[in-house]
DNA sequence: CTGGTCAGTTGACGGAGGTCAACTGACAGC
DNA sequence: GCTGTCAGTTGACCTCCGTCAACTGACCAG
């Protein structure tokens, strides 16, 4: 896999906060540099995860949260039958795991894409550099908040847009966290598989592969398995909005 | 409305955490006798909402959180088209606010669905008193994630679960927090629309009329408007079960 | 190379739920 | 009382997307 190209060479990460990659994208965005460093002692080395590998499962005791350091992640849930929803896919400098904080054991599992790297922060000493670090405190809330908000995101997608709307709308999030990570994001390599796409969406495989098709024909896209071109941002960018529909969506007194 | 009958008299309120009816429900669970005058003294009492007002809109500058103590709220996000997801109903003794920690303004919008009365929580203050008070912090954050893994709930129904398991799911859920705040558990006082319970479920009005009436023919339900009185709590439980359906979201390795 | 498996694509078909329209009843203003 | 408005219900119709099935191609084991 070449995707882990643009991602830090891992010899060179040796667990220090000050001089990681993502030092921006993650919990020390904001931070002083002498707090970057109490932080840096608190975090671990997690051993890297291979595809299909889990971080941790529904049920298991929550001790740390997680950053993404390369590769991707999906994490879901499952009810009693079986079912799973996918709720995120995770990409290098997110961090994973706050599900816990409830009832301290993880209600939802997470499970590597591809070959991905890990950082752990045992969440008993995190508390203590939290407490003795009001801004990293904040920070900390900032981001479990961030995560609210995506989750919003999440819901009215599923809840208001149509399917192709929906999947506009991925892929253009994707290209923008693409961005964000200073890679090309017109070129995007999907590390999840089309059921995955799908299952995130709401949707069923068959419709997402339709999907990708239409959008091949429309030339919005040049798609070959798991490499999406984007070859019209601005075509995107439409397809993401609902042309007129849904009025039972709207308020009256909107506007 | 005698749904408020079943709330405490709010001359007896008094904006005190200690002697509040809801002490077990939000923030101050689990925290000792002296931390909640501390925490007491930053609340400030917000004036009552009628039905149709706003507690902070979209954009609104973020300086507090909200905790619910009579009445009901909806919160909800708009996209730029005007379309609207309902994200959430809040009752007694839920805190909101929290999606605005990330940007420090709000990315959705509040409003009562009936009179009701909030007490605010003023941020700035709450972040002196949380420094001071760990158990506090921990509490807010356990407060958070409870919200995220509601959503992670929100996301399997509406991804999930077909239109009449999506109904089911939402009242049982709601006789749940009836019974958590004392209340008569079998019959439920909706203070929501109808539309509002399909724009939640993403579903359209007209299905959740229809679904209505079919689950009282079924004799799971008797309903009279605003009032559904739960039959039959057994068969509502099986009806949040999709049966056999949906492959698609199975998991090869479940069980 | 051959055969098996699995991800993904494409087509045909059907149904759950959306759309449109008509109607009812509660309630407020006059 | 009458009238207008709006929430909610019900019916008729249609469409988007799910289901089922067949097929293709990548990849791996032998």
């Amino acid at each position: 896999m070449e995707s882990t190209a643009t991602v830090l060479d891992l010899s060179q990460l040796r667990r220090s906060c000050s001089s990681c990659a993502l030092q921006e994208l993650c919990l020390p965005a904001g931070i002083g540099a002498d707090d970057l460093n109490r932080l840096d002692a608190t975090v671990k080395d997690k051993r890297s995860l291979d595809r299909g590998n889990v971080l941790y499962r529904d049920g298991d005791r929550f001790d740390a949260l997680y950053v993404v350091r390369s590769g991707s992640l999906k994490s879901f849930v499952q009810n009693e039958a079986g079912d799973m929803q996918i709720l995120a896919f995770h990409l290098p400098g997110e961090i994973i795991g706050f599900d816990a904080l409830a009832s301290n054991q993880h209600v939802s599992q997470a499970e590597a894409l591809e070959r991905s790297s890990i950082c752990e922060l045992p969440y008993a000493k995190l508390q203590q550099v939290t407490s003795e670090v009001p801004a990293l405190h904040r920070q900390l809330m900032r981001v479990i908040s961030r995560e609210v908000v995506e989750e919003h995101r999440h819901l009215m997608m599923m809840g208001r847009q149509q399917a192709q709307e929906q999947l506009a709308t991925f892929l253009k999030s994707l290209a923008d966290r693409y961005q964000r990570l200073q890679r090309d994001s017109t070129t995007l390599t999907l590390s999840m598989s089309r059921y995955d796409i799908a299952n995130y969406l709401g949707l069923v495989v068959e419709t997402v592969s339709r999907l990708f098709s239409r959008m091949e024909e429309m030339g919005v896209l040049e798609v070959n398995r798991k490499s999406v071109r984007i070859l019209r941002p601005d075509l995107l960018t439409s397809l993401c909005r609902s042309e007129g529909g849904n009025a039972a969506a709207k308020r009256k007194d909107a506007g």
